[in-house]
DNA sequence: TGGCGTATTTGTCTAGGACAAAAATGGGAT
DNA sequence: ATCCCATTTTTGTCCTAGACAAATACGCCA
């Protein structure tokens, strides 16, 4: 229930297609030639032009490809069965995460901005940082990502629940990092590879880090990793903080960590993490399987290098 | 003085540059037909390379332009005519820049983490988050913004600054959302455009405006347009604050504008702002200069409106 | 069921050409 | 000399259609 009366909007150029629908100019052209959709007007210089629910429509092919879509099955589809697919992801094993994560989904349908940044909050103070970090954040953060791809949310609902979660997260680290006593190692050093824009995840890594005592130095998304190494180096850093979430390619992540296991000494430890599939170990790279996984391993490296606060 | 030793880096794709350096993938290319540079090696399927350096050539060209020189007169003239260029731009008032950026720059370029976020701190606490955001802030992030360019700085220290930044300001309005009357109106929504990532600009006007006692609500960085208008009818927003750095092209900034205003009711202002050197006024448009302007902006909304706390 | 080699799909790159919007330039008229 | 308008140059973005490697699905065998 969007719009009763339709309202006359003027089709896009192919520009303006590409910011809003996420699709890149080339991709847009060249499912034209092989798909047959979209299928855009031209103006006067033969230039193409969107008319509205063809953009629609590429907004909801995007989301079923996020999902696991192939292309070349559902590009050209009429609009009633793509809704009908998108209905069906993330459907069944989306029963144990509601529990949590329905009020939250409640507030966001309210678009009610105090109240969700009171609930996450209170989450926080009843159960402390440390459980909201690696369980209940990561649960939350999940169930608002399934809502999306399915439909369920608007993006901007998606982009509202990002700033209020990064919000409370950020300002609980702080309040741990000045708790405490003076932090001096190990000193971890966090960051993502270009192609992972998603800073939730390295945030709730960060929380569990500091709260172990760490001293903790974020380059925040997408640094080249010859940059990352760099990073490293030059702060001395004893462990490498990589998160990986589901978006990035499984090829890609162990390509680039070879890479940065040959660009950094020996001496600096190399943990990755996250929601990746295909995130597998690999010589002098360390893969943590869960945030609740952080702490275990921060004893295990005291021991391991003999320091001892 | 970066790097004594001359590190191998590996030259990049198109899409590379075109993210490094802000410049479209079809303007790379037609200034190598028209000018001769870049002058990028192709690999085997004869796609262009682009050596590092190459890179940092098109990022001064980029400020050189930015500034007002054109394209035919600049693009291939060698390094250091261009450096001259350069410094001619921001010439005398560079002068002041330097004076509070410098102890900044030093902290980055000694890697200290520790340092930093006190010495950002301290600026906060002895001049105030108002003239932080207003007036300090803008200039250190400019100061960053230029060194890197030119080269004095690399990306992962770019990023360094941007994380310790973010952290000290976003504290900084919590604390400040925290103290006070309770918040009413005006309810402003922040968001920047699809192809804007940069979100110190928001997040310092952001300050500004919870400074003046306003309800802020934020979406992040890019967002799309129909996104950002469905957000502020959603939210019941009274204002919604845009901003531009200066990567976004005036025209694409212009056209959006024009786009969303299309989308919002007449009841919701638009406020633009930001370094964006191409941003005018249009009709029922607000483009504000600088953000020490917002607080006169929020006293004549409220006897616009006759909204009294 | 799990691993591996082959086939298909898919996104991104290429080359030049074209053209409109923006900016610079020239030439009166005031 | 200054202002304004018309003409020329500059510049960014779009076009077509082909190519190819990386990602993914498929078929086969153990």
């Amino acid at each position: 229930m969007t719009n009763v009366v339709a309202e006359p909007v003027a089709p896009m150029s192919i520009a303006s297609v590409e910011r809003d629908s996420g699709l890149p100019k080339d991709t847009l052209r060249v499912w034209e030639r092989r798909y047959g959709f979209p299928n855009p007007l031209r103006d006067k210089q033969d230039e193409r032009l969107y008319p509205a629910d063809q953009v629609t429509t590429l907004r909801l092919l995007r989301r079923l490809i996020v999902a696991g879509h192939r292309p070349g099955k559902i590009v050209g589809l009429p609009d009633d069965q793509l809704k009908k697919l998108l209905e069906k992801v993330g459907g069944p094993d989306d029963q144990p995460t509601a529990y949590e994560a329905e009020p939250v989904l409640g507030l966001l349908r309210s678009h009610d901005a105090v109240g969700l940044r009171n609930h996450l909050n209170a989450i926080v103070l009843r159960s402390g940082l440390g459980a909201f970090a690696s369980v209940t954040g990561p649960r939350l953060v999940e169930a608002v990502g399934s809502a999306w791809a399915r439909g369920d949310l608007e993006i901007h609902q998606e982009h509202f629940f990002t700033e209020q979660f990064t919000t409370v997260l950020r300002s609980s680290i702080s309040a741990a990092e000045g708790a405490g006593l003076p932090r001096v190692r190990p000193r971890v050093l966090f960051g993502t590879f270009p192609q992972e824009p998603h800073a939730l995840g390295l945030m709730m890594a960060e929380a569990m880090f500091t709260l172990e005592g760490c001293l903790g130095i974020s380059l925040g998304v997408q640094t080249p990793i010859p940059e990352i190494a760099a990073a490293a180096r030059a702060h001395k850093a004893d462990i490498l903080a990589l998160s990986f979430s589901s978006i990035v390619p499984a090829a890609q992540a162990t390509t680039g960590l070879a890479e940065l296991r040959n660009l950094v000494p020996g001496t600096i430890e190399i943990w990755a993490g996250g929601a990746c599939p295909g995130l597998r170990p690999m010589p002098g790279v360390y893969v943590l399987r869960g945030l609740a996984s952080i702490g275990p391993a921060i004893e295990a490296w005291r021991s391991r290098t003999n320091f001892t606060e």
